[in-house]
DNA sequence: TCCAACTCTTGATCCAGATCAAGAGGGGCG
DNA sequence: CGCCCCTCTTGATCTGGATCAAGAGTTGGA
């Protein structure tokens, strides 16, 4: 095995210290010694094809898994088998970390196309960063971010009307193929209509009314999966939009101090 | 200062060693040694009267705050100036984590009552984390934990139909008291009726139509802010209560793999 | 190439829960 | 102690978005 002189060139080309993605998923100027220590303990799993499992709810805890490529969903599984989907993840994203309380996965990942990860052991990993400076943190720091978007994403279903939405949703996915170099302004949707839905806590016809309605007031294009936004300053006003009291007492209370 | 020879009673109290919620700030089994370091960097702040900040949005991030006594509740704000509440906790919780990526605060964290803290400078945690093992995977599964509350969260503000949500709300307030070592069945909701309605993403009217109905349907009593839960497995089956469809469509496609 | 099963769109109707309105308690402060 | 302001409750009405219904594309499998 390990004398094998057969180039493996898929091992060659998916390296750390050659992946395009690497900034986004371990950013921490790491010298070489520490990639490769980071390299050795990343395991690359055969490309989990569209609508495939990376994990179960309910499966033991044993990695995270940083997206390489392709697009998958996080959701999990009420009593009555429906499903809320927390988030979508692209290429550069490190998931699984929510499971490290308990041990086992609380939520699904599923494939929306052909993925391609890298499997991180966790228990490798944390030891390593005990080693490496700056990986902890970074991890914790990931973790942050996570917290924050989740937020965000209260807000918008507690308050926010149907188009804010919606209009959050793609402003943000917008955002996120930007900070990966993709175009913002025109991209592919990976995920139906019906997970649109679903994790915006709407109806998947409300969401294709929407679309066309925020194609006739010109702020987008879309046909089927592709969309193009034509007018992205509204949208950003749009999703800024919300729905009209819901103050809670604070400001009313004890004053504005 | 450092030779004052008054004893200071407050800070003798309130160390690391003695402290009755230490198992659930810091539960990780470190030695007298190890304890003493953790007990060196926290500093103890005067209490925080009601309607105070611990720490306001765009506060920039330098410590993390263990909550010794009393409630607080975290909320961000919009554009609009309108709240959304996070999450409220209780003595044990350790809060701010979520400011560690971008190391600003992008919540505000408000007293419901009086309440005393320990606030830990993170950096000095963080670099405590490097030299005590535990300490470091203890973050890391505290933040996890957060993720997982948050993704419950999630699933109850985009599906759950209102009776749900206030039984959830109910139940998980019941199980923390619990863990607390308090009564599950009969406690004080430091929270207004306002700030459970902004949780909830709903209208305080119907949080109080949905308290008198509770109350008549013999779930539980309620007088103010005094509640007393009279039937707990009823209140849990209802939590579990979800909207009716809402399926993404992971089930229907590509089987059931 | 054709069929069957989905996904998406659009229109019509309905209803859960928001909003509006009006008291009724309570609690803090003078 | 009493007043005033706030919070909470309860009732009446209204509406945003869900649900129901039906058809138009799409896709993939045989």
């Amino acid at each position: 095995m390990t004398r094998n002189r057969i180039v493996n060139l898929d091992e060659i080309r998916s390296n750390c210290q050659k992946c395009s993605l690497f900034q986004l998923c371990m950013p921490m100027g790491l010298n070489d010694n520490d990639l490769e220590k980071l390299d050795r303990i990343i395991k690359r799993r055969r490309p989990v094809e569209k609508g495939e499992y990376l994990f179960r709810m309910g499966d033991p805890f044993h990695s995270v898994y940083a997206i390489r490529a392709g697009s998958i969903k996080i959701y999990t599984t009420n009593q009555n088998g429906q499903e809320q989907i927390i988030a979508f993840h692209l290429p550069g994203d490190l998931v699984g970390l929510d499971a490290i309380q308990g041990e086992v996965h609380t939520c699904s990942a599923r494939a929306l196309e052909t993925v391609s990860v890298c499997e991180i052991p966790f228990d490798r990993l944390e030891a390593l960063s005990h080693k490496i400076p700056g990986l902890q943190h970074h991890l914790l720091k990931l973790m942050s971010e996570e917290l924050q978007h989740e937020h965000c994403h209260l807000a918008i279903l507690a308050r926010a009307p149907v188009e804010a939405r919606l209009a959050s949703f793609l402003t943000r996915l917008s955002e996120r193929f930007r900070e990966r170099g993709y175009s913002a302004t025109e991209f592919n949707l990976s995920m139906s209509r019906n997970d649109i839905a679903n994790t915006l806590g709407m109806a998947v016809e409300t969401i294709s009314r929407l679309f066309s309605q925020f194609q006739e007031q010109g702020l987008l294009r879309v046909e089927r999966k592709h969309v193009q936004i034509l007018d992205m300053p509204a949208l950003v006003e749009l999703s800024n939009r919300c729905g009209p009291s819901a103050q809670s007492d604070t400001d009313a209370s004890h004053g504005a101090l």
